[in-house]
DNA sequence: CTCCTAAATTGCCACGTTGCAAACTGTGAA
DNA sequence: TTCACAGTTTGCAACGTGGCAATTTAGGAG
């Protein structure tokens, strides 16, 4: 059985309140005192019981983290990110996984409410703007990406629309004429794909370029599989493209593998670009230009947010936007 | 203020003691009380407090995984699976990180124990097993990797010796003759960098090869960016290998970058392999002949072996291997 | 109609902590 | 010596829940 505040008060013979005083730092504890109370929290190994605390603060000092997948590198680095700001807040981090799926991100909102968290940064997916009123949790809630647009909750974001325009301006820029875009969702619902169609599109009218519908490659999940086979799969139908600008990184990592199985030569006969720029778009071979978001930052300022509603949680909700940086690498190398 | 249960009693005109029943599925409670409750806690959007029924019944529901960064794809991909198996039996996972840092492992073993956990799964890299005497947690641990070896802990691993003896007579099999290995650590400390190590010396002295310490490149940190460091620092020194074996798949890409960036071609000139089979081994270019350990089974013994030690806390603390598969792929093909 | 039993419901209390306000201590000034 | 006051310590209560055991209710048998 583990030692509670009462075994320390008595083995230090002092009343139980002096212990918590001791233990929460308060000023006027005869040092004396403090030692010998901190003597016996040594040698009883007495941790204060979160839950105790909790129940009576009514704070846990916990917030969740949700995002589809950790094995999605752009999400483990996110939340290696927002772990480091939240604990030099003194916030601990749990972090969940949805796998995209709206009714688990439903249950997110609705379960991590259990009083067990006293915030929420979450990625959504699949969940919509209504989903977020129908079940409006009890605590605070940041969302992260350009998912759903909603007064009354924060969003901390990139602008997705003028990302991919911009990168998709690079590769015209640099000569392509064909340009194929991949990682468009076929069901609706998922919007920041949707957003980067836009932006996609944008670029090539602003260029004078005709948009044809046989360039979009159609994918529900964004991984380095889906990219692959994506290609191959446009690849049998001989469709014909000089350049691929994918939703994100690892789709971008599928396809050269596939563009690789193809003996087709990247940039030299098609160029590739991602977006997140994880690590090892930087290291893969060839290395992957790429958008990359200021992460740091949208963790920094994610967290920093949810710790202003938590203590203020009327206070206005603003979406934040931030900056990110076209990052050119060998993959979009003019041929 | 959220709704307590006393709200929802007062409003179905009941105890709160029926609420709790209702709420905890026990049998007895009427029919037509249990609809009126459920009707009352729908109405307030009622939520247990988990700080209130762990306080009660000293237990969360909540295990930790502690790794040294997520953002290593071995323990995302393995975090996944950790909390898939622990899901499956109502328990959440609270990831941590360490840093791979001493301090912090130890401080994750006491601080854990703050009544926030019921378990804890470690994946520790500096962690010794005195350490873990002296900061002896009240919670139950599992140990990941063969770090340490320590009765009266848990360990889940695979025999690290025989992988890489495998998959380094691999490379002797296909004619390699000048083997490097990556990722030997410098300060001491680290186990399964030297585990490796002893199996790759193992299985030159099986074939007759002189061990060469020079090919013996090492590196403190495992990561894309070391594994690139450390190859282009050998080949500064013009030191002569045809194959590299590094102690785990991201060095391996950084090596394989270093090399794309020196020209030298993989697997022509030399043969490249990893540890760990993350996701991205199967997409890069070439593929990555690695090690692929059984995760899933990993995953699931940990969870499976932690629960029991939480059920039975002085059961016998029995280590558990599992079992790994050598992938051939492209980087290893013979020259 | 009574009695017995099982089903359904309830009150009381403690889990470990901290907010609050009260109480005690010691020091120096009047 | 008394008093004021800052510094230090304490007792009480309550946070929301579920274990326990007791009580009430309903249903069926005699």
């Amino acid at each position: 059985m583990a030692a509670s505040i009462h075994d320390v008060a008595q083995l230090a013979g002092v009343s139980p309140r002096t212990v918590s005083n001791v233990v929460n730092d308060f000023v006027h504890v005869r040092i004396e005192t403090r030692t010998r109370v901190q003597a016996a929290i040594d040698e009883l190994g007495y941790r204060p019981n979160i839950s105790a605390r909790r129940l009576r603060q009514g704070k846990t000092r916990i917030l969740a983290f949700a995002v589809p997948e950790l094995s999605q590198p752009y999400f483990s680095e996110l939340s290696e990110l927002i772990e480091r700001a939240a604990q030099a807040s003194g916030y601990t981090v749990m972090a969940a996984q949805t796998g995209g799926v709206r009714e688990r991100e439903i249950g997110i909102l609705r379960d991590f409410d259990s009083h067990i968290v006293d915030g929420l940064i979450l990625s959504p997916m699949s969940l919509q703007a209504a989903d977020l009123t129908a079940h409006r949790p009890n605590v605070p809630v940041v969302l992260i990406g350009e998912q759903i647009s909603s007064e009354g909750f924060v969003d901390v974001a990139i602008d997705n629309v003028r990302a991919v325009g911009d990168i998709t301006r690079h590769l015209i820029e640099t000569g392509r004429t064909r340009i194929a875009a991949l990682g468009a969702y076929s069901s609706p619902g998922y919007r920041s794909a949707d957003l980067r169609l836009e932006g996609y599109r944008n670029s090539l009218a602003a260029a004078g370029m005709p948009f044809d519908p046989a360039l979009v490659l159609y994918t529900d999940v964004y991984s380095r599989q889906a990219g692959r086979d994506a290609v191959l799969r446009a690849a049998r139908q001989g469709l014909d493209f000089d350049a691929l600008v994918c939703f994100n990184d690892v789709l971008a990592l599928g396809a050269i593998r596939a563009l690789a199985d193809l003996g087709i030569p990247v940039p030299g006969r098609i160029a590739v670009t991602g977006i997140d720029d994880i690590d090892d778009s930087t290291y893969c071979v060839p290395s992957l230009t790429t958008i990359s978001p200021d992460k740091e930052g949208i963790a920094q300022s994610a967290v920093a947010r949810l710790l202003e509603l938590i203590a203020t949680p009327d206070a206005v909700a603003s979406d934040i936007e931030h900056s990110y940086r076209l990052i050119v690498r060998e993959s979009s190398a003019p041929a």
